[in-house]
RNA sequence: UCCUCAGUAGCUCAGUUGGUUAGAGCGGCGGACUGUUAAUCCGUAGGUCGUAGGUUCAAGUCCUACCUGAGGAGCCA
């Protein structure tokens, strides 16, 4: 007989015949007579309750079948006389598949801190509310392909290891094969990185997006989906060292068409959970968050404004408000600054534009008079800056005279450079942080808890 | 990295101006209960008070350093 899930049997379809369960047993009620057991096997947030009736099995077994262990059950599928569910199975024969024992399973049918489930990576993924957050965030892995993929764009694997240090996106993780105590050095006792590997100094990413414009100055338009690395020593609920990132490049997108496509993009996953993961969202919005769901319809509904850079200081300026750090046009926005817009002024995403060039990368394409850049951020309520894009500069002279300015090296990116020799064409594109959006479409508020084993300064257990 | 707060039972926490044998709820275990829903009721075991020093007649409590965690800031996604 083959095994039906847990979310196969609340589909109801299969009311009053015979079904194979197996999952993890979640909690144990009952008395001398019956025994209640809510067993769970990840495919819902909904348990399946197995009604055992003592007199067909062994005290032992029902004693064995404790919170944690795996059991399969065979018996009908029938409509519950009990509240709190609409099917339940009664039993005709059970076996415990793994035992669990009580005294030191750290899993109990209470609840339990972020924190200490932290701790217990290994195991928090059989919890109500891992089990929807990693629902979602597949749901959303594959929403994001499917919306790419429907608009005719490509899936570009952009490296993992990269030998360019000049992205300026962060620190970064050293990637070599020599010996860290026996390291070789030059005869000015420098290290020497011919005898590496790649016979070069190498890193993990921090970003896909210069390769991604080498492909969408071919392909049109890709996007890049993988993880990245920030060796960056912070210690904040919404940064992870290891994380993963969206970054669509599009060949003839100016600023605005980047606009759109971000705004029409956020929205679509966000109307994707709703459709989706109702169950899953119902979940987090009764137990995590109560305004979720509300937040979330009020995303899709909404336009989001669109501002420039010096529009918004003005908005900031003449607000009166009393912020921590001042308001001065040049500096870049405090996150106290973008909360008030998003939170305050505005009471909607923001997406702002036009940024002064010196607080802003070398690659963005610059305004009239160089002064600002078209660059782009998305700001959120609750998560801050969630996208971060620009235009991109595809003046070859404009782009190296940036670079001499910002001391980016420009031998190490000569293949960079020659995109805008060979053909150059106008184009845009942006970075999203999966896990930023994971935040939000979940309401969680910490973004270790949205990854399933997040690494962070002094920690990478699992 | 900086600032603030925290670390006491498996979990969540209480523990007074330093004072004798360290407390609760939940969970576990044993028992009661004819359908339970975080079941309920009765009973019970369980602690090197983050680590290392120091002050004191006496430290969970005060001081120092370190470790770990959380929040805020910076960096950014």
């Amino acid at each position: 007989m083959t095994r039906t899930t847990v979310k196969e049997l609340i589909a109801g379809d299969r009311l009053n015949k015979e079904v194979l369960l197996k999952g993890w047993v979640r909690t144990k009620r009952g008395n001398r007579q019956v025994a209640f057991i809510a067993v769970n096997d990840g495919t819902s947030i909904h348990n399946i309750q197995v009604v055992a009736e003592a007199e067909k099995f062994s005290e032992e077994l029902v004693k064995n079948i404790t919170t944690g262990s795996s059991v399969a059950v065979r018996g009908i599928l029938v409509e519950s006389p009990g509240k709190g569910q609409n099917v339940e199975i009664h039993a005709d024969q059970i076996s415990l598949l793994g035992g669990c024992d009580p005294e030191v399973y750290p899993l109990q049918k209470k609840g339990h801190s972020f924190e200490f489930l932290r701790e217990i990576a290994h195991l928090r993924f059989r919890t109500n509310t891992f089990g929807a957050v990693f629902r979602i965030r597949h749901a959303l892995s594959f929403a994001i392909h499917q919306y790419f993929n429907d608009k005719g764009f490509y899936y570009l694997h952009t490296p993992i290891i990269t030998a360019s240090d000049a992205e300026g996106a962060g620190a970064m993780f050293r990637v070599t094969t020599l010996d860290l105590n026996n390291l070789p050095r030059d005869e000015a006792q420098q290290l020497d990185f011919s005898r590496d590997f790649f016979g070069r100094s190498t890193n993990l990413t921090v970003s896909g997006q210069l390769e991604g414009e080498l492909g969408a100055l071919a392909l049109s338009s890709i996007y890049t989906f993988g993880p990245t690395f920030r060796a960056e020593n912070s210690n904040t609920p919404r940064h992870v060292a290891e994380f993963w990132m969206i970054e669509p490049e599009m060949a003839f997108y100016d600023i605005y068409d980047n606009m759109d496509l971000a705004e029409d993009f956020l929205k679509y996953l966000v109307k994707y959970a709703l459709e989706h993961c109702a169950d899953d969202l119902d979940f987090l919005n009764r137990m995590i968050d109560k305004e979720l769901l509300e937040r979330l319809n009020f995303i899709v509904e909404n336009t989001f404004v669109r501002k420039s850079y010096t529009e918004a200081v003005d908005v900031l300026m003449a607000s009166g408000h009393k912020f921590e750090f001042p308001v001065q046009w040049g500096n870049d926005l405090q996150a106290e600054h973008e909360r008030y817009l998003v939170e305050v002024a505005f009471r909607r995403p923001v997406i702002l534009t036009d940024y002064p060039a010196e607080i802003k990368s070398f690659y963005m394409k610059q305004n009239e008079g160089g002064k600002t850049v078209r660059a782009m951020d998305v700001l959120f309520p609750k998560i801050g800056e969630i996208i971060g894009g620009s235009q991109r500069e595809e003046d070859y002279d404009k782009l190296v005279n940036r670079m001499r300015e910002m001391n980016i090296p420009e031998d190490e990116l000569w293949w960079y450079l020659e995109t805008r020799k060979f053909g150059t064409v106008e184009h845009s594109g942006f970075g999203l942080g999966f896990e930023r959006l994971l935040m939000f479409v979940t309401g969680m508020s910490n973004i270790r808890d949205v990854i399933p084993f997040p690494r962070t300064p002094k920690n990478a257990e699992f």
